[in-house]
RNA sequence: GGGCGGGUAGCUCAGCUGGUUAGAGCGCUUCCCUUACAAGGAAGAAGUCGUAGGUUCGAGUCCUAUCCCGCCCA
């Protein structure tokens, strides 16, 4: 295919997986200095990223798309700087979610429940279920474009990894961090099993606060209560008043009988509760709430726990034994209106605890689970945010770490599931426990303990799944092997997710690395924000608003999706999406497509060599010095992980400027032929190929389609289209572009061609306002004082872009009189004069001058205060001059207006 | 109750360390299928930057108060 011949539009279609398996083919994702092969240097740095592990079975959503957008943006970029990159995938094995899918799974092909099948059987298919669709989400990451090393792929629960776990919890066993014991823990009644604090959500609900007698057992009096939860009374074990609360001062210290049970409980004095919430006083359950917990322990309270572990009343609950937690509300408060026990019932929002996993109302129970004891961890992992060794981005994220981190709970780490990593703890006939490595190893010490061997038991419940994620940037390395990858790749450079779990994941990945590696695992926390949709609420199935990131990359290609995720969010910050903005990027990527495919063929009609050097057009200079602007700008902007901002100017340069102005005068300086032509193919494979580079790292795909057309016509055209340092292979690998220093002259070819722009727009508005057809051209007189002799050079792009006709376009220093007959224009110091008087009513012209001419005094106004106040003498001097150039440029256009005007009359 | 964000054009948002005549996309108006692109081009309308104070030569940008909206934690 010519290079003329490419298609009109870009198909992506054609172009994401053949470019996908051309990178992937030819090793690009694996990382240069690998230290697994001979010639390894430990002393160059690499940049690292560990993956967010996708759920083993999930499927791709936004969520996805934004971390691989992102991440694979820094990997592309510090891969291009020239840096040993490597990106780790992999993904989680998500004990509950694959669980219950296995489990519905079951249901539907087998009609078993998983206690039916037996854990082995249950496992098995398990594993089976994960091989089958354990590809898919990897795939769809592919899609996405992620490069990333897939050789180097992990799983949670594969070997290496569990072996990982084991050790990790054996260390912290052994230093004494880890406990069992029947806490109050939050208990899923569904899924029977404990659920840690962080995964329980409060949402409002409309509710009853129902207020009832609680009799006291020596006297006919009681004691008015409200409570949220009348079911829970069958586990009071208190009742609670302010020790300040004269209403209720003389009960302290007398009992209270239970209603219904007849069970005696005190009177107690605490300053928890709270005197105006509703009737002041709290009747205290420590075995179903967590505040009633913690009075509990304050007043060596007993604990009763009245709910089995479906959530039905047990044999503390008398006669309401084996009633479920809601029919017991009913009963109970029937019984109790009966006895005349009941007061009213008020409406009333309450803050409904459920589990993030389906949504069921999860009871806080008493249980015997396994914790870590998190103070210790928790020190090490403020300090190192504190002491800067990490950063978060955006650093107000640091404030919420601190306040989490400085408030937290013992973190309960058993689950009753099955799939997961099974607890390393087994149990000697008398219960000792014995925590080690590996069974063997558990054999021996019980062997040991017991002085003869003995049968052990493994615990059964496996460890939360974040228990193992919290591993993930040195267990996916090779932890706790010395492995070299190990030594080289960790710590890893940035890690980067969305807010939403930087308590699950990021803070608890923080606390391990420093406890079992020394290090932080990482130096730089980047966090994105959640996808919403485009009314800011979040995507839900139920909503209806949820957004198929496979969906708009079969319609829109993969590139515009990722822009528009990448431009359209700033660091920490939620992002509205809609398909529209996709569809304007994949435009953008059509834009990109067809300026490419305009270079190249000015390319092809320009001569591959030259006898004389043409010195560079204004137009030439000033593309030059934009672009090393540009370059400047998002390498700046890259330093502060503004890669939305970046992109953004990126997309601006080449839209507005290069396509609109730089373009348009190529055509006619190829036109021109000879050396001029040469010189200008010359910068326009320069400036696309920077700018191909440069968005490399947010349109992969695309950009690599095109370099490689670019490079292959540069190639065939000869040495003088090679750069110094040659065509890279692949773009993907090509370096990134560098500026030199800024000069002087950038500005002032920046400030000439500004002019320029502006007497066209000029010209055009003029053109659009009268309804001049396009193809008609006319004669003009520019008047440009000081700047005639640099625009007397650029008359051909000023006939070109305002569709002048070149041979009657006249630039003069001065002129004596206006030109009879013509229509005057002002662009800043310039006048213009077109002959088309006929066309222009006197009057209407005069009000437009007068229009600009008021405009322009009212910033020689401001000016003019700004200047003559302290400003000039405290401002700095640079700042200063521009202001003063400014007025001065004002003060020429009113003039010009004003002369303009005079003549008119 | 504690903490953290946000309120900028009709809509969605950007605006980094205070200095541009406050920007973009979508939408809107007028014209144009000009040999890169109609998924395009040219021109244009549209904002008292939530409100009130303050700091400063200078505030969308910093500080204080205040009103809304959202999120996290209890």
């Amino acid at each position: 295919m010519t290079e003329t011949a490419l298609p009109k539009t870009y198909d992506f279609k054609a172009t994401e997986e053949r470019i996908y398996a051309l990178w992937e083919s030819r090793g690009y994702f694996r990382p240069a200095n690998d230290p697994r092969k001979p010639g390894h240097d430990p002393a160059r740095t690499p940049f690292v990223i560990s993956i967010p592990p996708p759920n083993v079975t999930g499927e791709l959503h936004l969520g996805h798309a934004v971390f691989v957008a992102m991440e694979d943006l820094m990997i592309r970029y510090h891969r291009m700087k020239g840096l040993p990159t490597l990106w780790v995938p992999g993904s989680d094995h998500a004990g509950i979610a694959t669980q219950l899918q296995v489990e519905k799974h079951l249901l539907q092909t087998e009609e078993a429940t998983r206690e039916e099948l037996g854990r082995e059987a249950f496992l098995k298919h398990t594993w089976e279920w994960k091989e089958k669709y354990g590809s898919i989400i990897t795939q769809q990451i592919r899609r996405l474009g992620a490069s990333c090393d897939w050789q180097r792929e992990r799983f949670t629960l594969d070997d290496g990894l569990s072996t990982a776990v084991n050790e990790a919890f054996v260390r912290l066993y052994e230093r004494g961090l880890i406990y069992r014991g029947p806490r109050l823990i939050n208990w899923s009644p569904g899924l029977k099993t404990a659920v840690s604090d962080l995964e329980v959500e409060y949402s409002e609900e409309p509710g009853k606060l129902f207020f009832f007698r609680y009799p006291l057992a020596d006297s006919e009096d009681f004691i008015p209560v409200a409570t949220t939860r009348p079911e829970s009374i069958l586990a009071d074990t208190a009742l609670a008043v302010h020790p300040d609360d004269e209403r209720y001062a003389r009960f302290i210290g007398q009992s209270a009988l239970v209603p219904i049970l007849d069970r005696r409980i005190p009177v107690i004095a605490d300053d928890y509760v709270d005197r105006e919430f509703g009737t002041g006083a709290l009747k205290v359950t420590p075995g179903h709430d967590i505040n009633d917990y913690a009075i509990g322990q304050r007043h060596s309270l007993p604990i009763i726990s009245v709910l089995d572990t479906e959530a039905r009343v047990n044999e503390n609950g008398g006669k309401y034994q084996g009633l479920d937690r809601f029919e017991a509300r009913k009963a109970l408060w029937a019984d109790m209106e009966a006895a005349g026990l009941t007061l009213k019932t008020e409406p009333y929002v309450l803050k409904v605890p459920r589990s993030q996993r389906g949504g069921e109302i999860v009871e806080p129970m008493i249980s015997t689970q396994w914790f870590v004891e998190i103070a210790p961890l928790a020190r090490q992992a403020l300090a190192a945010v504190r002491d800067g060794r990490i950063r978060i981005i955006p650093d107000h994220f640091e404030k919420v770490y601190f306040n989490w981190l400085e408030n937290i709970q013992d973190w309960c780490i058993s689950r009753q599931l099955w799939w997961g990593h099974r607890i390393p703890v087994w149990y000697g006939p008398d219960g000792q426990q014995f925590c080690a490595r590996t069974e063997k190893e558990a054999r021996a010490q019980a062997k040991a303990h017991y002085g003869k061997k003995v049968e052990i038991e493994q615990d059964p419940d496996v460890l939360d799944t974040w228990f193992s994620s919290g591993l993930w940037p040195f267990s996916t390395l090779g932890w706790p092997e010395q492995t070299p990858d190990l030594a080289y790749f960790y710590p890893t450079s940035v890690l980067e997710t969305g807010y939403d779990i930087l308590f699950f994941w990021v803070a608890r990945m923080i606390m391990m690395g420093l406890e079992f590696t020394g290090q932080p695992p990482f130096h730089t926390v980047y966090l994105h924000g959640i996808i919403r949709d485009e009314q800011g609420r979040k995507m839900s199935k139920t909503l209806g608003n949820v957004i198929d990131p496979l969906m708009v990359m079969d319609e829109l290609g993969t590139d515009a999706l990722r822009f528009t995720l990448l431009v359209g969010s700033t660091p920490g910050k939620d992002t509205n999406l809609s398909v529209k903005k996709v569809e304007a990027n994949r435009n953008f990527t059509n834009k990109l497509w067809n300026a490419g495919r305009l270079v190249l063929s000015l390319l092809e009609r320009s001569p591959s060599v030259a006898e004389d050097a043409a010195t560079p057009t204004l137009a030439d200079q000033w593309i030059a010095a934009r672009v090393h602007q540009l370059i400047r700008d998002v390498e700046r902007l890259f330093a502060a992980y503004q890669y939305g901002e970046a992109g953004r100017q990126i997309y601006e340069f080449f839209w507005s400027e290069f396509a609109d102005w730089y373009l348009e005068i190529a055509k006619l300086q190829v036109a021109e032929g000879g050396a001029r032509a040469h010189a200008t193919s010359r910068i326009l494979v320069d400036v696309l190929d920077a700018c191909l580079r440069l968005l490399h790292p947010f349109t992969p795909f695309v950009t690599e389609e095109l370099w490689q057309h670019l490079r292959r016509a540069c190639l065939e055209k000869g040495k003088r289209f090679i750069p110094n340092e040659g065509w890279a292979e692949a773009l993907i690998v090509a370096q990134w572009p560098q500026a030199p220093e800024a000069h002087p002259s950038e500005q002032v070819a920046i400030s000439n061609f500004g002019l320029l722009m502006e007497i066209v727009r000029a010209i055009r508005n003029l053109r659009a306002e009268k309804n001049i057809k396009p193809g008609q051209r006319f004669s003009a007189i520019l008047v440009a004082g000081e700047h005639q002799p640099m625009l007397a050079a650029q008359a051909y792009a000023l006939a070109g872009l305002a569709q002048l006709d070149s041979e009657r376009l006249v630039l003069e220093t001065a002129l004596p009189a206006k030109p009879a007959g013509h229509v005057a224009l002002v662009a800043g110091p310039v006048e213009i004069y077109l002959p088309l008087a006929e066309m222009v009513d006197p009057a209407e012209e005069g009000a437009r001058l007068a229009k600009d001419l008021a405009e322009t005094e009212k910033q020689i106004q401001r000016l003019e205060t700004l200047l003559g106040s302290d400003f000039r003498t405290r401002a700095p001097a640079e700042v200063v001059e521009r202001e003063l150039e400014k007025l001065a440029l004002f003060k020429e256009t009113a003039d010009r207006l004003k002369t303009q005007l005079g003549e008119l009359e």
